[in-house]
DNA sequence: TAGATTGTTAATCGATTAACAATC
DNA sequence: TAGATTGTTAATCGATTAACAATC
């Protein structure tokens, strides 16, 4: 989240939903959609489709729309689904094994190669068939495998030391789900899943709506 | 989020993480701090800050700054966390499960009274002191317990279906996690998250690094 | 060809930043 | 009082929406 980017966040943010959009329209078998279809079920303006989309090329064609399977295609790309992803998880608590349990993540190329923790009554134990090895062995496991993507599942203590000791073994993207904003080197990138902060947006939105109505 | 607001959404979401910053300067016996200051630390500029709080009231002093424990406070009120909040969790899988045992909500105000699931095998079990009820007795549950927030943790072709029996049974916010949106009624609060997509951001991330390095 | 719908430019709207008078 | 810092207005910036010529 730290670098600038030509396109902005905002528009980045909506591509995975055009993506899970789109692969829903390929499964009901529909072959193309125009933008001001595609706005009625997305909840977007079709204005507003027609510009993010222009942001990566002319995927459409006049008169036409666009080809939903080849517009799915090209948003997978844009997003980076052209390829894999090795990934490991710091952390084996409850979270930590819900993510290694998840294999829909393995649909879009993400593969989970190992999970660490400190306890010694889950080291050794799999999860599927991801071991969780003893997170001293971190380091020497970066050393001999390639890994992409550090996810981290600890409590906010632990949380930045390890993405110290991840970037310095060349892991340069972090999805952080502790909450704690990581200070990290700039080439790094992190991406945060800050639970609580979803759920005091909700808090706040319920306290909004009784006041509303009183 | 169907609602509009009087106070933007991006103000909203940055709520929490004024909360989150100043219970760190609490516990760091910080007594007061200038937007200035607090600017440095949690990356906003001052006059965003300013311009936030602001959207609630006059909580500064002039030639003074902000009072650490009462701004806390006051934030933590406009979150709605001046009251407790019941919550069902509906599908007992690794996710919902992890919730469960995820006691730090516990210290926001949050109480799971129960979780729910199809599974007999799960069934019965309890996480911590949470029991996991059959979903068949889900609307009998919920006419008897005062449910505020429903979080479903269920499969995305289960969680319509899920969403319409809470709503009908009364339930008016919902915190979902499963790959879909929700379509509800319109006073009924959902917030939303999507972990494949906060994932593919971090790809496309990763990705645009690569192209700008090259 | 006529109709439909894109790609793109221009207009509007909203959010962020800057500036400064008010005041503690 | 003098210095600091807010609350708030004005200016800027960026994102969304509207409009329409291009074209399939």
């Amino acid at each position: 989240m730290s670098r600038k980017s030509r396109v902005s966040m905002a528009v980045i943010r909506r591509l995975p939903k055009y993506h899970r959009y789109l692969n829903e329209l390929l499964n009901r078998d529909i072959k193309r959609i125009s933008s001001k279809e595609l706005s009625e079920i997305i909840g977007f303006t079709a204005s507003q489709i027609r510009q993010d989309l222009n942001n990566f090329g002319g995927f459409g064609q006049q008169g036409y729309g666009y080809n939903v399977e080849e517009l799915y295609n090209e948003i997978g790309k844009i997003l980076g689904l052209d390829r894999g992803y090795n990934t490991i998880i710091i952390g084996a608590g409850n979270l930590g094994q819900a993510l290694a349990n998840y294999s829909n993540f393995e649909k879009f190329g993400f593969r989970c190669k190992a999970m660490f923790d400190v306890n010694p009554k889950l080291i050794g134990l799999k999860i599927r068939d991801i071991e969780i090895k003893d997170m001293d062995t971190l380091e020497e496991f970066l050393s001999e495998t390639q890994i992409d993507i550090g996810i981290i599942c600890t409590n906010k203590e632990s949380a930045q030391l390890i993405a110290d000791r991840l970037t310095s073994c060349g892991v340069t993207a972090i999805w952080n789900f502790a909450p704690v904003d990581l200070k990290v080197p700039d080439d790094v990138i992190v991406e945060n899943v800050h639970l609580i902060e979803s759920l005091l947006t909700l808090t706040y939105l319920y306290k909004e709506r009784e006041e509303e109505e009183s």
